[in-house]
RNA sequence: GGUGAGGUGGGUGAGUGGCUCAAACCAGUAGUUUGCUAAACUGCCGUACGGGUUAAACUGUACCGAGGGUUCGAAUCCCUCCCUCACCGCCA
């Protein structure tokens, strides 16, 4: 979330990029200067007849060991007189205060300087295409059929153990999966990240850390028993290590990287593009987050990206790379580059990461700060991105490496999936 | 799940109602001293929101796991919850 402090010296550059987002409520900015400048006017003269309190409350300590009953009785009455001011000072405070945090919740962060305007997808630019274009032999099948054809992934059962939309993953299916995971996690230790392997459900304080609470509790699975949300993605545990921290500067950057299963209800969202491996409740995705010194966000964005990016090509996938426009970006992030792979058969560019700058919003909200050079407190930058969502990558492998052979795979995964070929 | 012991600043740890605006030590930091390495000594060393100031200085309030309560006054007493540790039970 945004700073009040921030709104309050930059009111009309918050409302300008607010608008590249395309948000609505606008109004909310002016009524959040209105509630903090009358919480500055509350808490002043809360604190005010506090410090009476306080002073007459030493006194009566003193007038007690001097044995003066009668003062003490006399002191007791106006400290009592007091109070009774403070009560509905302190009421009004409270109320104010979650006024102003309800809105304040309710900003998205500001767009950067760097993003397009527009409000739909059609809106993003393609920054950049890459990957050889594949082609196929004229009886290939999408990645459905070869799922069947070679037994990799069985979704009528899985809809028997839990429901639609959870894949049940079988044989070379399931160790083409476990080595993907292992490969890209390999990569991103290589890059210089931690590994982690964290829980996969966490609790509320975390979601909203990330962003996720209060806007998309829909969204999210919920284990009301104990009141932990399943993870949508590991940005969320991962992030949260350093919540309420507050670290070295040298400390910086923080590199982390993790395998996990993402769930995610996809409520509103469910019947368009769900075939085969195209949109599931569960899937699984290797995550890479950093938190960084704010000079450098945007310079790590870029490593990010191009990190993703030979990622992709060492898998020989065609992929493009897409910045997202206002409309299209999500509620925390400052800037978001979108990576697509080519599913040949369906003749699709499918969504496999998504790399984003959330400068201060999460930081914010989960006070993870540093002592800069001057020894001042500052809030650190975090970024995250995928590397990679694993099923639309398998989609996309299977499908463009089949031959009526079998599928050939990559050559970097030979070792480890232990072989060439799916036949 | 049961019983017990705990949760205090970056770390260790004292503090059972007012003399604690949280001791001491360690770490950190600035300086002094001494040929170097290093040691000794001295000062500084929490966060948030305010007031104040050109900026400081200075200053108010809150915070000892979280939230309530008792009291003129709470780290300290009471209640609820969360977490950690130990043992027991159950279990992969």
């Amino acid at each position: 979330m945004l700073q009040v402090s921030f709104i309050r010296n930059n009111s009309e550059l918050v409302k300008q990029r607010l608008a590249v987002k395309n948000f609505k409520d606008i109004h909310l900015v002016d009524e959040i200067l209105v509630c903090d400048d009358e919480r500055k006017k509350l808490q002043l003269e809360f604190d005010i007849t506090q410090a009476k309190v306080n002073v007459a409350s030493k006194e009566i300590g003193t007038l007690i060991a001097k044995g003066e009953k009668d003062k003490v009785e006399i002191a007791k009455q106006q400290v009592a007189g007091l109070k009774e001011t403070l009560q509905p000072i302190s009421e009004k405070l409270a109320v104010i205060e979650k006024l102003l945090n309800e809105s304040l919740v309710k900003l998205p962060n500001l767009p950067s300087e760097l993003v397009p305007k527009g409000t739909t997808p059609t809106d993003n630019i393609i920054v950049k295409e890459g990957g050889d274009i594949c082609k196929l032999y004229s009886s290939a099948v999408p990645h459905w059929d070869l799922i069947k054809k070679y037994d990799l992934v069985d979704f009528e059962t899985g809809a028997k153990i839990t429901g639609s939309g959870f894949a049940l993953y079988k044989g070379k299916g399931a160790k083409l999966q476990r080595a993907l995971i292992q490969y890209f996690l390999d990569y991103n230790i290589n890059a210089g990240y931690t590994e982690y392997l964290p829980p996969f459900m966490v609790n509320e304080a975390s979601a909203y850390g990330t962003g996720q609470l209060p806007d998309k509790e829909g969204q999210m699975y919920f284990m009301p028993a104990d009141n932990f949300y399943m993870i949508p993605t590991a940005e969320v545990p991962l992030t949260n290590i350093y919540r309420d921290e507050i670290l070295k500067e040298e400390s910086l950057p923080i590199k982390m990287t993790a395998y996990t299963p993402c769930f995610r209800r996809e409520a509103g969202s469910f019947g368009k593009d769900v075939r085969g491996l195209n949109r599931v409740h569960q899937f699984d995705k290797v995550e890479l987050v950093q938190i960084v010194h704010p000079d450098k966000s945007y310079t790590v964005l870029d490593e990010m990206v191009e990190h993703v990016e030979q990622l992709l090509k060492s898998v020989n996938l065609r992929y493009r790379i897409l910045k997202l426009c206002g409309g299209d970006m999500s509620f925390a992030s400052a800037l978001t580059y979108d990576f697509e792979v080519y599913s040949a058969a369906q003749e699709k560019w499918l969504e496999v990461s998504s790399v984003s700058n959330f400068e201060t919003f999460q930081t914010n909200r989960m006070k993870i700060r540093f002592k800069n050079e001057n020894g001042k407190m500052q809030l650190a930058h975090t970024l995250n991105g995928s590397s990679l969502a694993l099923p639309r990558i398998m989609a996309c492998l299977l499908e463009n490496n089949q031959s009526p052979n079998g599928i050939a795979l990559p050559e970097i995964l030979h070792p480890y999936f232990g072989s060439n070929i799916i036949s």
